[in-house]
DNA sequence: ACCTGAACACCGTTCAAGT
DNA sequence: ACCTGAACACCGTTCAAGT
C-alpha cells in the first residue's frame, strides 16, 4: 500500500516549485490548483507557509542524510564518493535548471520564518559532517579543525558553482567550476 | 548640487531591501513608504518591478566594474588585489548579513523577468573578466581557457562562501571558507 | 477528519484625475 | 513633469460552515 495522503501530495507538488522559483514565490493557490483542492485545504495540512517550508526543508535534509550514509557505508574510495556527492548537486541543475532546496533557501535567509531557518541550518550540518567524515578517512592524520574547515569550504564551493551555473542557465559552468576546484586541489 | 531626484532615492531605498530579502520580497509599497510617496508614484519612475530590478542590477554591475578597474590600475600585486576583491563580498555580509545583489538574484533566477536576468549575466561577465585579467598578470604563461576556468571557479567559490555564511548568519563561516580556498591553492 | 466559500489585509499594476 | 486615489486580480491567512 502506497502512502499517498494529501499531505504528501502537497509536499511533492510544492518542492519542485520552491527549487525552481524560491520559497517566496511559492503560492498556496498554485499548489492547491496542482493538487486539485482549494488553498484553504492546504492550510488545513500546513497552517502557515512557514510550516510547509519547514516540512520541505526537514524532509530534504533527512533524505540527504540517508543517501549520504548509504554512500559512506558502501566504503567506496574517496574520489568515487566525492563524485557521487557532486552528482546530486549536478542533478538538480540538469532537472530544469533547478537549485538545491538548501541553496535557494539560504539565499532567501533574510525573509525566512525562524522554523524554516532551523531546518536550513540542519542541512548544512548534515553535509559538513559527512564531508568531514570522508576527509578524515582520506587523510587520518589531519587536524579536526582543518578537516572541518575544508569540509565547509567544499560544501560552499559546490553551492557556489550551482548558484553561478543556475544564474547563467548553463550547466557546463558547474562542470567547469568543479574541474577547476579539483585542479586546484580543493578536494584532496 | 547633489543629484537626489526621486528616481535615485527610490533606488537607494530599494537596493538594501533586495540584498536583505531578495527581489521577490521587494514591495513597491514598502519602497514608497520609505521614500515618502505612494506606490503609484514609484510606478511612474519604474513602470514595472522588472524595470526597477534591472536598473538596480545594472547600476550594481557598473559600480563593480568601476571599482575593479581602479584596483587593477593601482597595479598592486596579485594577493593585495584578490584581498580587496574578497573584501567587497565580505562587506555585504558585515552589513546586516546582506548578500551580494548578484548572488541573491542568481538564486531567484527562475522567477526573474528577462530584463533582470540580462543584467545579472553582465555582472558575472564583469567579475570573471577581471579575475581573468588578474590571473593572467599573475601567471602570464598559462593558457586562456585554463585562466578563464579558474576565474569562474574563484567567482563561484566566493559566492558560495557568501551564500553558506549568510545561511548560517555567521560571517566567520565566510572567513573559514576563504582561508580553506587559499590553503587549497584556488587563488594561486 | 477533511474540505470549502467568503472575507481580511496584503501585493503589482493601471488609469483617470489632479498639480 | 510628477503625484495620487481607486480599482483590478493576485497573495497568505482565518473561520464559520459543510460532509
Amino acid at each position: 500500500m502506497t502512502t499517498t495522503d494529501t499531505r504528501e501530495i502537497i509536499m511533492a507538488a510544492a518542492q519542485p516549485m520552491v527549487q525552481a522559483r524560491g520559497y517566496n514565490a511559492l503560492s498556496f493557490r498554485d499548489v492547491a490548483k496542482e493538487v486539485g483542492v482549494k488553498s484553504a485545504s492546504v492550510h488545513y495540512h500546513f497552517p502557515t507557509k512557514g510550516d510547509l517550508g519547514a516540512a520541505l526543508a526537514r524532509r530534504y535534509a533527512d533524505e540527504a542524510r540517508t543517501f549520504l550514509a548509504a554512500v559512506l557505508s558502501e566504503a567506496a574510495d574517496f574520489d568515487v564518493s566525492i563524485q557521487a556527492y557532486i552528482g546530486v548537486f549536478r542533478a538538480a541543475l540538469a532537472n530544469d535548471n533547478r537549485m538545491c532546496l538548501y541553496g535557494i533557501m539560504a539565499a532567501e535567509h533574510g525573509d525566512l520564518p525562524a522554523q524554516v531557518r532551523a531546518e536550513v541550518d540542519r542541512f548544512t550540518d548534515v553535509n559538513v559532517e559527512w564531508l568531514g567524515e570522508m576527509l578524515l578517512r582520506h587523510k587520518p592524520k589531519a587536524k579536526p579543525e582543518v578537516i572541518r574547515q575544508q569540509a565547509l569550504a567544499i560544501f560552499a564551493a559546490i553551492e557556489g558553482a550551482q548558484l553561478v551555473s543556475r544564474g547563467r542557465g548553463d550547466i557546463s559552468v558547474f562542470d567547469q567550476c568543479i574541474h577547476a576546484y579539483k585542479t586546484a586541489g580543493l578536494f584532496s
